[in-house]
DNA sequence: GTGCTTGACGAAATCGATTTCTTGCACTTT
DNA sequence: AAAGTGCAAGAAATCGATTTCGTCAAGCAC
């Protein structure tokens, strides 16, 4: 690897004088065309490290997931990944696991590996974003979000869960209920809202039990869902606030050996059906992609030295109608 | 941010001493204390910058797939992630689109970002390696291979071809045919090597065109698909080598209006079914996650100093059976 | 007691770029 | 013609750690 000295040597110019060239400041076309040509013969490749350690900043930005697993954060990950790349930035992808202390420590890294900013889906209210918040790096949050004052996008849940909910009332069922993920997290209480809203409109009929809380994993919707089918009066439909939620309820219903046509599920996020799906289900098509190329935009704003008051990006989710290959 | 330098005033030693306090160097026991008391009290953390520009390497291993929405290389990252963590090592994650120019950008970028290592699925055979291997940074191909001499970790995919022929075999279809991947790459020259061997051992029946070639995409597997069910005499079973083009298969299948229980597919690789899959679909598990992980390791060896000659470590796959919640 | 080894630890060099000072030269301006 | 203005470009400081080198003192052998 060639060094900005070797370069300045070859081209008989001094290393400032490089250095110049390579950030766009006044050099003479002569010595411009010089100290490229020795660049050139050189291979020169200015050292990242060296630039990051005297500019206290570099070209990465950190992306905090719960679970690359799962394809929602996939898909947002690839978007942050395009536009980050436009711009010549890197991602680090970190995995959370939703715990808040393996979150902790990715931030501390971001912090002394000097990264440029944060993108992060925060796995608790208590994310500490102390230690990045005080180097000045941009943070922001993406589809859930933090007391903190950073920048965020999210997606309008509500209006997700009432899209989600009118369309089985559409279709015609009359007893829905709704598997809502862990109680106490905004997301989430948005989006069972949008469904409350819609069942006390509509006016179907609501019992006891039809809210089940649950985790975000296909576990914790299969339970619900056989909590929901063993109820005096069960639903006949079902609104689940995420993907995996929604797959461990198909399979409840699959292994209670109800025909898929007779209940409807209305799911916020994509299912990954390989064929179209039955009728009886309904998707919300969340925006992942968007989200994260949304979100990697803002955070490049900032980056870039906006200091524009905080926003809160709002995306609108769609009905998914066409069936969806993988 | 504390500096070394600041710990070293307050705890009245040379920065010096501080930085062999924390690199495991002879330092007496009360200055030891004294200096572990000041960096506690200031919080001071190493800047990684700096240390990484004087010792010439980082903590950061740099992965590169060809997508990452792929649930192949998503597991496959998952793995790679998991095993760094572990050893205090972070990973950046880089979707290639299989495409060589973005490929080299992102290794250059690697070698000027000092990164210890790269575990890397190469797009094509021509990947250029050279700059990174003259920074002397260990490389791990990983699924497919590379005519570089670097370690390389990669599925039995023979076998995998193997085993996915002959349960289809064993499950009595007779006319099997095989979707395979582009022509001229070595791992899917394998698998369908496995389907070849097979489908001569057994004596079934093979028509020309039994044997497409298609891109490794879901729309390559419905052409592919689309063009056997238009033979004279079409095959009553399929082998396709990936999971994507698998998706496409079934897809080209349904839309024929074909009963998936009278069509026998085998896939190597896993795909998303929600639901237990029909019986006549047999899925070769690929140890992806595991994969990951064990390139992980390898690279981390490497990274350590360890200097044994190269290594091609081979997994096997294996039938799945039980249904696969996502 | 002199000479030699050994270990703790400070001073200073180093990694490779960026950036601030400075210098020197060309060109105006009065 | 002297003084002022502007600009290209070199010298040197800087970012914050690690590491080499050298010093000094204690411990030990003869």
């Amino acid at each position: 690897m060639a060094t900005i000295y070797e370069v300045a040597a070859l081209a008989g110019v001094s290393p400032a004088t490089v250095s110049r060239v390579f950030n766009g400041n006044t050099v003479s076309e002569e010595k411009q065309r010089l100290v490229r040509d020795a660049a050139q013969q050189l291979g020169f490749t200015p050292n990242k490290t060296a630039r990051r350690l005297r500019k206290q900043s570099s070209e990465i930005i950190c992306l905090l997931v719960p679970d690359i697993e799962n394809p929602f954060f996939t898909a947002l990950a690839r978007g942050v990944e395009d536009r980050a790349q436009e711009s010549g930035f890197s991602v680090v992808l970190c995995n959370t696991d939703d715990d808040p202390a393996k979150e902790l420590r990715y931030l501390q890294i971001a912090a002394s590996e000097h990264m440029a900013g944060v993108i992060l889906s925060p796995a608790s209210d208590e994310v500490d974003l102390g230690a990045i918040a005080s180097l000045g790096r941009p943070v922001v949050a993406v589809d859930r979000t933090t007391p903190y004052p950073v920048d965020a996008v999210k997606i309008d849940n509500r209006a997700a869960g009432i899209a989600a909910t009118t369309a089985l009332v559409d279709a015609g069922f009359r007893r829905i209920a709704c598997i809502a993920g862990p109680a106490g997290i905004e997301e989430t209480e948005d989006r069972y809202l949008g469904w409350k809203q819609v069942v006390t409109a509509r006016k179907t009929l609501v019992r006891d039990g039809f809210l089940q809380h649950a985790n975000f994993r296909v576990d914790g919707g299969r339970a619900a869902m056989n909590t929901l089918l063993g109820l005096v009066q069960p639903p006949d439909a079902v609104v689940t606030t995420n993907n995996l939620m929604a797959i461990g309820a198909l399979q409840a219903l699959h292994e209670a050996g109800i025909d898929p046509e007779d209940f409807g599920v209305a799911v916020l996020g994509e299912l990954p059906y390989l064929l179209p799906p039955p009728s009886s289900v309904v998707q919300v098509r969340l925006p992942a992609r968007h989200l994260g190329r949304t979100a990697a935009s803002m955070l490049l704003e900032r980056i870039g030295g906006d200091t524009q008051p905080l926003r809160t990006v709002v995306l609108r989710a769609e009905i998914a109608r066409p069936p969806l290959p993988l």
